[in-house]
DNA sequence: CTTTTTATGTTGTCATGTCAACACATAACG
DNA sequence: CGTTATGTGTTGACATGACAACATAAAAAG
């Protein structure tokens, strides 16, 4: 843990002697919360248009097809913590993807709330050829970044995601 | 621009020769892009989750009370192009906050395509008290991260932006 | 001056992701 | 063994953000 101080909330914020007597509020390029989530929507939007125009098929759909890859045989409650989407989320996309034969459910049991699901070969052909174009792509947003570069963002958006999850976990009721 | 070489693509997958013969695909820790989905979906989940409970308002909301106070007297279409969100949701959004009493059109010109927003006083009231907690909350996020890192984090969302804004522009048919 | 183009804000519809409720089977408890 | 709690997957409703279409006024072009 370090011990180095946090940046002066002030730090965050627009100047507040600035033109026209304006009340201070966040100022956009100095919010790395801002900034993610700027950054993120902006992402996902082209993405989603990316992959609707060739493929016919939405971001979540492709992350859920990333999802079966790397785990097959998956149910829905496990993709739902692993991902970390709502599980009537996964429920609906894996749903889709069954309906466009790219998917299909195990039901060993016999009972469907013990199902399991895998890409279908369509699905795993449909994965391939994609995985190559969304490497492309990322490779174009990571223009101009290093190799070091790549691997410490990695790291912050990590330790980004692990203090957003503390917070998820009830450490926020101390105010 | 950089003269560095890109990291190889196979750093972003899975490991083919892993357990099962699982076909290779995005390695969730590895890709920034996911990462980058991941912590904004956490973000403005718990966001959202923490804002409606204690105000009654959405995360976009806020962001669009933000947006007021940065530059009053606005109209939707320069709202949507600074925030980066339609339009269309934007106005949405201003008629909410309308709605709730936090915002006020000016129609100088008679002509409502020629409405300008600002917050209302009761609106103004509730930003103060948000912001406070908003900057409390991002240092929570925040911490273990040193001063320095901050700005790094910034500098690299803000690329990331700039980037996949430039896909956005029609960079990308070189495929 | 007339016609065409552009810009604006609104509304309908859709994808994404959340929250809640439900039916039902299994696990845990007394 | 009976009761209670928990976990699973589905579905309804909602917030967010996008895309498209529309009505209308102003700007630009000829």
């Amino acid at each position: 843990m370090k011990g180095l101080m946090p940046l002066d909330p002030t730090f965050f914020l627009s100047d507040p002697t600035g033109p026209g007597d304006l009340l201070p509020t966040l100022e956009f390029d100095r919010n790395p919360t801002v900034l993610l989530v700027f950054a993120a929507n902006r992402f996902t939007r082209n993405a989603a248009r990316f992959l609707h125009q060739r493929y016919g098929i939405g971001a979540m759909d492709w992350r859920m097809m990333v999802m079966l890859t790397k785990e097959p045989d998956i149910p829905v409650s496990r993709a739902s913590k692993v991902i970390g989407i709502d599980k009537a989320a996964v429920s609906r996309s894996l749903t889709r993807l069954h309906k466009n034969g790219l998917a299909e459910p195990k039901i060993p049991s016999g009972d469907s709330r013990r199902k399991s699901w895998s890409l279908t070969e369509k699905g795993r052909q449909l994965h391939k050829e994609i995985l190559d174009l969304a490497l492309h792509r990322q490779q174009k947003i990571l223009e101009g970044f290093s190799e070091d570069e790549v691997l410490t963002l990695n790291a912050m958006l990590g330790r980004l995601l692990e203090n957003i999850s503390s917070l998820d976990n009830g450490e926020e009721e101390s105010e």
